[in-house]
DNA sequence: AATAGCTAATGGTCTGACCATCGGCAAATT
DNA sequence: AATTTGCCGATGGTCAGACCATTAGCTATT
């Protein structure tokens, strides 16, 4: 078939074709990651931007408008576009790799148990004194909230997410966050059940207390263990709902 | 200060205020996740896809434009706009996530080596015969590879990514390849320092074999275990690396 | 049969316009 | 003097129309 070309075929390869938007996209994305563009800023106006980059603004809203769809700015009418926290980047790409993969619930708890319990080991390890007191003072305002779902949930999330936090891995620390929100959503939108009566509120305190204990000692592998049988028991009630209502 | 407003607190809530372009991506989107629109598959073009919306072309290009960014669609001029192949929404998600989160190396070669020694432990438990079989074939390539640097390197990818994939575990593959594509870019961009001379090369030969033999015997706290060693002794080039040149 | 040239369609870009909203300021009100 | 009201400019959001570069597919030429 290929007649011409034999000797040059290395020497010769696709020109580089870059979109302008790209090109906007690239720019800006490198001044927030040399921190010239700190989160709270506000960018120039959008006709600004346009004199600026010599572009037209059809190009330069694209760009601004996948930037704002990954969470890196924020644009308000009247006011202007702002560069977003950071956190909200990895947070936010991850909402959406999850949302597109088929919203497939097993996968996604079992790797929440992964990421617990090895969240659990490291923490461990890495804690500092003032990690283990507001874990402990999460533990408390699950304690105090037995009569207060609300409370109690809100503690609970909490109590986890310190967990990670402990870690000191803001990777680690973001998949949790991230898989634990979707996770979050599913059941509630799921069902609105309460599934936390009494008994079973009483018996996820104590495991937590268990793990608290095991952090405080540094016992990693105790930790991994008991965030582990936590996490089992506390996700059959998520297995027995997810068989009953729609299947994967 | 709040003078009116005190039992109507909960009754008046912020509007719901929605963007062209964000209910164009919703659509497309659920179109996607339907399986309504499959991958491959072309969109109308754009000005007949604004009939359809009743919207103006800006708007619908960015929405077009955000979906592309996130790895759905891909536009070719002349050809049209197409559906990307599926799975790369999540790995496309994580690039952007990773890529913006200041580049801890630590944290991420970190992140790597749970997923890898986790990713084993379960691909001992579920791998099928195939999936073994296909790994074994990866350690032949490697081990036929010695002399060719690129070749092993290759194997040594598809090696670990067939582990991954012997999870069944569509989320913790997404991760790992991701994890370990970005590292491998970073180790590359980093510096070309060939690092894998004939020693290196053979222990590393020698710990994927250890590996396979515990996936085969379906030991897989062992798989877990040789995983991890594997990671340790192997990062230990890149920590040094990372330590001698530029540190985060 | 193979090639070169033409044409229509498409995504990419630019421009100018209009709208809804927001912040801030000044006038009016109490 | 403090508060409210109304107005104005700036800004992001949207739209419509135009032009360009590229592509695929057809056609006529070789």
């Amino acid at each position: 078939m290929k007649k011409a070309a034999a000797p040059i075929d290395d020497a010769m390869l696709p020109v580089q074709r870059t979109s302008v938007s790209d090109e906007i996209i690239a720019q800006i994305t490198d001044l927030i990651e040399r921190n010239v563009l700190k989160p709270g800023d506000r960018l120039p106006s959008e006709r600004e931007l346009c004199k600026r980059f010599q572009v037209g603004r059809s190009s330069l809203r694209e760009a601004l408008r996948s930037l704002s769809m990954m969470g890196l700015l924020d644009g308000r009418v009247g006011e202007g576009t702002f560069v977003c926290d950071k956190g909200q980047y990895v947070e936010r790409a991850l909402q959406w790799g999850f949302l597109l993969d088929g919203k497939k619930l097993q996968d996604l708890s079992e790797t929440r148990m992964m990421l617990e319990s090895q969240n659990a080991y490291l923490a461990a390890e890495r804690a500092t004194p003032e990690d283990l007191a507001a874990i402990a003072d999460a533990l408390a305002g699950m304690a105090g909230g037995l009569s207060d779902e609300g409370r109690f949930l809100a503690s609970d999330l909490q109590f986890h997410l310190l967990i990670a936090r402990a870690t000191h891995n803001s990777i680690l620390y973001s998949l949790l966050e991230t898989t634990r929100n979707y996770l979050q959503e599913w059941i509630k939108e799921s069902l609105a059940e309460p599934a936390l009566a009494g008994p079973r509120a009483e018996l996820s305190l104590a495991e937590h207390r268990q793990i608290l204990a095991a952090l405080q000692r540094r016992d990693a592998e105790a930790a991994r263990q008991a965030m582990a049988a936590h996490i089992r028991s506390s996700s059959g009630d998520l297995q027995r709902i997810s068989r009953r209502s729609g299947s994967g």
